[in-house]
DNA sequence: GCCAACGTTGGC
DNA sequence: GCCAACGTTGGC
């Protein structure tokens, strides 16, 4: 991969917050049981990718930080495990789950979040995915150039 | 807590 | 393979 790209990845607070990942350094993100989130999570991001850390369902929702991808694609820990909501009764005792999970590396917490609503109407964000109606997507990938000016807004 | 938007499941 | 029913996400 040539170039890096860029991400966002929801999280809701309550479960597991951007405060959880600077206290932890490092966490594998797992538990996503949606198709269209597990490819980019398996096949298009990359080592060195940098994701914003959104928070979702929580007032208000927004951007709070950077996160870096630092391991290959991982068999998801959580799908084997009976006890946990992500379970998966299909993933097989062998070892096979089509679930898969990233490691996370904390690299800075914004000075101050960037709403959702600072995100639908700052102009140069325009197309950003989170802020279109209906995109419940909980990785979605994001452009350079808009990464960029929300770091920009973060870090004020 | 409500509900719109979507994704998944399962009967046919 | 269609589509209604159901479950989940996530803003409000």
């Amino acid at each position: 991969m040539a170039t890096k790209q860029y991400w966002l990845m929801k999280s809701e607070p309550d479960a597991y917050s951007i405060e959880d990942l600077e206290r932890d350094g490092r966490e594998p993100w797992d538990g996503i049981r949606n198709y269209q989130a597990r490819n980019f999570l398996r096949d298009t991001m990359a080592e060195g990718d940098l994701a914003l850390f959104y928070h979702s369902n929580t007032k208000p929702p927004g951007a709070v930080g950077v996160m870096e991808v630092v391991s290959g694609p991982e068999p998801d820990a959580l799908a084997f495990d009976e006890n946990s909501k992500y379970y998966d009764p299909k993933t097989e005792a062998d070892g096979e789950t089509v679930w898969v999970q990233r490691q996370m590396k904390f690299v800075r917490k914004f000075a101050r979040k960037v709403s959702l609503s600072e995100l639908k109407e700052d102009p140069e964000l325009e197309g950003m995915l989170v802020a279109k109606k209906g995109q419940r997507l909980s990785i979605q990938p994001v452009e350079e150039a808009h990464f960029r000016r929300v770091c920009e807004l973060g870090d004020d």
